[in-house]
DNA sequence: CAGTATCCGTGAAGATACTG
DNA sequence: CAGTATCTTCACGGATACTG
């Protein structure tokens, strides 16, 4: 029964299994300006380590938020960019970015 | 310069300090109804330990999200109700549980 | 430039038993 | 009924070194 009970989950509850992460809602934030290279988006997150910007872009492409874009050039060009489903979070993002600010000037 | 860098971060990212862990946007989903009690809110949650309940619930408090209000009774009675910043994350939490719910059909 | 592999410490989270 | 106290586990996340 321990499986049906796995299933009957909130779907506030699933949303944070996709985004509910130390770095996703940064990442994706970043990605709301558009296609960006991959060096340049890690560049805008300081302080993560390059095993975390790997494992969180490779999590966000998996579930269908980021799409990955390789140029067979050399050196290596690859670029990210959200998908529909990522953009359909822009209004909630943004939302919690200004509720950020508000909790941090009190 | 450390100190100085660890100041400057993202509304964002200080907004999932607060909200961005596995149970609190769920507990704060469920009080949006009212005050509740403690045992019948927990029982909402039916996957959690009683360790994480408690301690979740106390961050919340300390971040002035949540407040705890004692009646001075036997058996104890003790209810838990959203503060105004609290309240004012109900538009984020709906969009939020709305954006799980179409990513749950698809 | 972009990504992988490996090692390792810390803390999140669970299970259990107990108190007022 | 509400909450505390331990003990334990394990995955998150960081540092470093390496490949195509």
């Amino acid at each position: 029964m321990d499986e049906i009970k796995n299933r009957i989950i909130c779907p506030l509850d699933f949303a944070m299994k996709l985004i509910g992460t130390k770095w996703k809602p940064l990442v994706l934030f970043h990605l709301l300006e558009g296609p960006v290279r991959s060096g340049v988006l890690q560049k805008h997150l300081p302080d993560i380590s390059n095993k975390m910007f790997t494992q969180t872009i490779r999590e966000l492409e998996k579930d269908n938020l980021v799409e990955r874009i390789v140029y067979p050039v050399v050196p290596p060009k690859v670029e990210y960019k959200l998908t529909k489903k990522g953009y359909s979070l822009e209004n909630i993002l943004k939302s919690l970015d200004a509720w950020g600010l508000e909790m941090m000037k009190t």
